[in-house]
RNA sequence: GCGCCUGUAGCUCAGUAGGAUAGAGCAACGGCCUUCUAAGCCGUGUGCCAGAGGUUCGAAUCCUCUCAGGCGCACCA
């Protein structure tokens, strides 16, 4: 258990047994314990810990909140406790100041557990699955993926730091309508190619990347797919250009930093028969029905505003269908503990029925959870672009890596919370990413690696460290924030925000460029300058670990 | 019409399990390199927290309504 996770326990434990202390002795009547929740003050002057706590009860106990403020205090055994002083303030706050250099703990705790500072076990034992970007595999990615990459990418690194064994999943859509329309586009393209005066599809996918696929393929194949019917050839042509698509993804996106440890595929769960074992499921449960010869969900039944159709008339499942039975697959065939998906906003309206759906096939819903990441909005000279992929205009995901660099762009697209709404000016981002705040995080750590460099030889390994020569209010604040780290991780798995690494790494950073103004490592007195290289190096660590959440590299030298 | 997200400093955004005086960055201005990286630090100013009601000892935070912007509301995915 980390200091500040210790701290935290004692002090609540002092609080509930004063609480049951002033209850038996009868000075308090309580008939329901409420909630105990401490909060960090953010006046330095209230202490560390402060509780509202005497705020809450006096209703239940009909005293006034100092009372109860006061019969606590006075019930509070703070022997051997980290706790140095307690104060009653404003109406009825008890605020808790600790003793000081708590903060010491940290430094030794970071030594000790290195890169896996941070890490905690919260969550062992259970699988987390989480599925982002599953992009079309029509073509190549665009910059709006780069948002949900990042953002799915970072919460899985997340999870795995609470504890869970985590599963990176793409779900490939390669099956129903826009593979049809894929199909028909490389027809279209490869019969032009071959010189056949046709027509391309009004709604068909006008990329260049379709042409593209095409003359590579007839440039290998020559022309012994010509003579066949467009029914024959599409199959061909699809399977020919889907894998070409997905290596290209992979790769990309392992350019990105994303590594996947499972490619879905939405037609194997037609192939596997997932899909009528769901629907018999659904139907036994009682909550399908047919009308005008389609198969309906009862969606009303579980909140929704409308039902929805599971199987078409024309007998081909819907994608919703799919999605359940995907769903099913991921809660029961593998066991997963809990599945979040990262969806762009335009897909929010299918997040209430596919947990209705989860519902009737017996899933917990609670365990599924969408993270509906708000769409990125493209600006060009300030002035909004449309994205559109059929019409190949979008930015390519490679194109914005390239001028803006790995780094800088997954630590841009998880800066703000996933349901910031926000514009993304690609002349500007290029022009800015010089003064991004990657760099200033970065630049951090590599002044820490500066120093470290020259103190290797000046450090004297006879003098024993002593924590207590760091009293500075910046290095006794650096020190705090880096107690911080493991709650931030707790929290952002919780409220399923990764963002708050990312600000977590800026405000770290910050403290380090405060102390490194305010205090020089490299001192006469040698005692205070080990002290010193010992906290710089704490701080160089839990960098290193945020960034290794983030993605983001760590570099020695700027 | 119905639903989801958003509205906080000039700009981009934190803060929303109710708490004490609402915070950062950018931009502006003024300081700080004859010892460790100035991609840095320190300081100065700015807010009808979109608006109106309500709940509460206490509301940016919860509830209701209104306004504004984004996104949905298919036998597309």
């Amino acid at each position: 258990m980390y200091i500040r996770e210790k701290i935290t326990e004692q002090v609540k434990k002092i609080i509930s047994d004063a609480l049951n202390q002033a209850v038996e002795s009868g000075a308090l009547a309580i008939e329901t314990m409420p909630d105990l929740f401490l909060e960090i003050p953010r006046e330095k002057e209230h202490g560390e810990y402060s509780t509202n706590i005497a705020m809450q009860l006096p209703k239940q106990t009909k005293k006034a909140p100092r009372f109860i403020a006061e019969t606590l205090v006075a019930n509070m055994k703070t022997a051997d406790s980290y706790i140095e002083s307690i104060e009653i303030a404003g109406p009825g706050f008890i605020n808790f100041k600790l003793k000081p250099y708590w903060q010491y703990a940290v430094l030794a705790e970071v030594a000790a557990m290195k890169a896996d500072y941070g890490r905690s076990q919260k969550n062992a034992g259970k699988k987390f699955n989480l599925e982002f970007i599953s992009a079309n595999p029509t073509g190549p990615m665009h910059m709006g993926n780069a948002r949900g990459g990042a953002i799915g990418d970072i919460l899985a690194a997340v999870a795995d730091w609470t504890g869970y064994d985590v599963t990176r999943e793409f779900y490939i859509n390669d099956a129903g309508n826009q593979i049809v329309k894929f199909g028909d586009s490389l027809d279209a393209r490869y019969r032009q190619l071959m010189g056949e005066d046709i027509p391309f599809p009004e709604d068909g996918y006008q990329g260049e990347d379709i042409t593209e696929h095409m003359r590579v393929f007839i440039d290998a194949n020559g022309d012994v797919h010509r003579l066949m019917t467009p029914e024959e050839r599409k199959p061909i042509l699809i399977d020919y250009a889907l894998n070409k698509n997905l290596t290209k993804m992979r790769s990309d996106l392992e350019a990105y930093g994303i590594r996947y440890d499972v490619w879905f595929s939405e037609q194997s769960l037609y192939d596997s028969g997932a899909i009528e074992k769901t629907i018999e499921l659904l139907g036994k449960g009682g909550f399908t029905y047919e009308q005008e010869g389609a198969l309906w969900f009862k969606a009303t039944a579980f909140g929704s505003d409308k039902d929805d159709v599971l199987i078409r008339a024309n007998g081909l499942p819907t994608y919703f269908m799919a999605d359940i039975a995907y769903h099913m697959d991921k809660f029961v065939n593998r066991g997963f503990n809990r599945c979040i998906n990262v969806w762009g906003a335009d897909h929010h309206g299918h997040v209430a029925r596919l947990k209705g759906a989860l519902s009737a096939v017996g899933i917990d819903a609670a365990n599924f959870d969408v993270v509906i990441m708000q769409l990125v909005r493209l600006l060009r000279n300030g002035e909004v672009a449309r994205m559109s992929k059929r019409q190949g205009k979008a930015i390519a995901l490679t194109d914005l890596i390239d001028e803006v660099g790995v780094d800088a762009t997954r630590f841009f697209f998880n800066l703000r919370s996933p349901d910031s709404h926000f514009d993304f000016d690609l002349g500007l981002a290029i022009e800015q990413s010089n003064d991004n705040p990657v760099f200033y995080v970065q630049y951090a750590h590599a002044r820490i690696c500066s120093i470290i460099r020259q103190m290797a030889e000046e450090l004297d390994q006879a003098i024993p460290l002593d924590y207590s020569r760091l009293v500075e209010k910046e290095e006794l604040n650096l020190m705090e924030m880096l107690s911080n780290f493991p709650d931030e991780i707790l929290t952002a798995e919780d409220k399923l925000d990764p963002s708050r690494i990312t600000r977590y790494a800026i405000d770290l950073a910050a403290a380090f460029h405060s102390f490194y103004n305010a205090c020089h490592v490299r001192v006469s007195d040698k005692a205070l300058m080990k002290a010193r290289v010992a906290l710089i190096e704490a701080t160089k660590q839990v960098i290193q670990n945020a960034l290794g959440i983030l993605g983001v590299s760590a570099p020695e030298r700027m």
